[in-house]
DNA sequence: CGGAATGATGGTAGCGCTACCATCATTCCG
DNA sequence: CGGAATGATGGTAGCGCTACCATCATTCCG
């Protein structure tokens, strides 16, 4: 930590590179940023005299002068979020060789602090922002309306988008997880659900949705918690789920942490998966496929969705906007040994 | 996306608040920085004139004039690992309410793109930075003693800090590992490792001193693989170890998601836990102490090794310099069911 | 009670870039 | 072949702040 001489500290500047290459401060911006407006000659002593200083531009003088910082705002939920992460992962892979730098923040799930964090994004007029889920505040939609870059909503999609959306239907991927337990023959499907955000909600209706339509639903099956979601609450939500309802006969699961739980319980109090219990999860993490018994899961393409995501924002920074602003990126049912149910029955 | 009018984009600057409040530019400055060196009555002036035009700093004319970011950068070697999630989380927690901004980074386990991305930092003149591990190449470890700001090195410790330190020995957390198995009856204990970089390699190699001082040890117990850690490759080592030693009666893994890979082939292959293999993993996820038999492991202090380095660069940004630099967090050693042995053998 | 110390406030210049406009050379084309 | 279009380069000013220094009022104390 030494002391710094007043202002700069001596890194090179733009000025000196410019006076070792021969040219106007001016040439060696524009080399830098828009090689193809200068002349192959001076782009190479300007090249050379970049490497010889070891100058890197400065990002905060660049935003300042430019009115615009290289900067994706990223606002996700959760970052323990195994599914979170990987939308983060996915993200930062595809923007690593870009100019651009990521501004992550998390919300914690709050509306307000989605705000503040917004606001506080905004004050660095960020090149882009992508934000997680389709419910914002009403403040915060008015600040994404006037953001003045691009805007890409993930996870979810929904009608009405601020501007870009790249996502799946939580509701169908409830139905449809539901749909394959009915119709592997489980009739008292229990709802498994932890911290019941709006995608969450989304998945219950589509699993209420999916027992109305078989006749089947009854709203003792549905056992929810606000508290964040993690192996331990499935087997504890479980245990509720049968003490409420002992004919229970499978469960679907929110995501696969409360999955795991419900199975390693299952394996403890010596339950039957799937004869007893059957059990659906929903995310499809790396563990589902390779647990014993495997467990039937929703896979979600969550890394993909950062990915595109990024690819969406930087074709509109480009200019280019998408014919197709919302992008649905669906899901797989992952059918597994947890809801093979015998035949007979 | 509306276009904006030249530069500035009409946003509120310090001179509007200035002009409102009916003072210099510079003591509003002053009022939102050192408030105590503004009188009380300027103070509230100018604090009803930000809130009345909803006034927000320009973090990159901050960072240009003052020559310092108010930028804590991160560098993390994976994204999706779940340890380093939870650092992530802790230094995203104590940063949430402190006006500086967390700017992350992923080096993929690759030193020279740890050389890369700290360059990238040090363009921005950071308030503090945050690197994993203690095995920086000779040209990053030069940036670091250059950097011009406080550093603190996380996860572990060791001879020779750059700056601050802190973490815990993953060679005591090896050792203690397995000397645990060996108490609890398991000879032929095996090491499962994935990726294998300086943090595994220091489990294994306390997990080999732990051996050799038993009289154990023998390198055909150990099993290790370059590839990234996932619960499905610990089924896969762990079957690679059996088939190399049938006689295998225990395994120490260098981590979570490999211990699960290893009891969930166990039920597959209905090899009895803990009485046929014993089973100790590394971290201490949550899912460990529900699993089926619950697993032992090494609780690692992940979350608060985040917190911590944070406290002490922010100390350390203030002038204060620990009068311990390195700090040792530990581990705890967790006994469940998945090392068990009846008494008897 | 008068000079020195202290505290509050403000003006000026500058941080390192880029937007905007100007200039000059070269190419184009009727 | 001459004026217009095009392309390459550069100068100036300004982005929105804060470091540094100056000024003035107030307090202190022998």
């Amino acid at each position: 930590m030494k002391p710094r001489t007043r202002r700069g500290g001596g890194r090179p500047t733009i000025a000196d590179v410019a006076r070792l290459a021969g040219v106007g401060a001016i040439t060696v911006s524009r080399a830098l940023r828009e090689p193809e407006r200068v002349s192959e000659s001076l782009r190479k002593q300007i090249q050379q005299a970049v490497e010889e200083l070891g100058y890197l531009p400065d990002p905060n003088a660049r935003a300042l002068a430019s009115a615009r910082a290289e900067v994706f705002g990223v606002l996700v939920p959760s970052l323990t979020n195994n599914v979170f992460a990987e939308v983060v992962r996915g993200i930062y892979d595809s923007l690593s060789d870009s100019p651009f730098r990521v501004q992550l923040a998390n919300t914690h799930y709050s509306g307000l602090e989605e705000e503040r964090l917004l606001q506080l994004f905004l004050s660095q007029r960020p090149a882009a922002l992508i934000v997680s889920g389709i419910d914002q505040t009403e403040a915060a939609r008015r600040l994404l309306d006037n953001a003045g870059c691009p805007v890409v909503q993930i996870m979810e999609i929904g009608p009405d988008p601020v501007d870009m959306m790249i996502g799946f239907s939580h509701f169908e991927g409830g139905r449809v997880a539901t749909n394959h337990m009915i119709e592997a023959g489980y009739r008292r499907v229990g709802f498994l659900g932890a911290r019941m955000d709006p995608r969450s909600q989304r998945r219950l209706a589509g699993y209420r949705a999916a027992m109305e339509a078989a006749g089947l639903f009854d709203p003792r099956l549905v056992t929810t918690t606000p508290v964040l979601s993690s192996v331990t609450l499935g087997r504890d939500l479980f245990r509720d789920a049968l003490a409420k309802m002992p004919s229970l006969d499978g469960v679907f699961c929110n995501n696969d942490d409360l999955a795991l739980g419900v199975l390693f319980e299952c394996h403890r109090a010596s339950i039957a998966v799937p004869q007893t219990i059957g059990i659906t999860g929903f995310n499809d993490l790396d563990m589902m496929q390779v647990a014993f018994p495997s467990v039937t899961s929703i896979r979600t393409h969550r890394y993909e969705i950062g990915r595109q995501a990024v690819t969406m924002a930087l074709a509109a920074i480009g200019g280019e906007r998408p014919e197709n602003r919302i992008k649905d990126l669906g899901f797989d049912l992952k059918r597994r040994e947890s809801t093979a149910r015998p035949a007979d029955r």
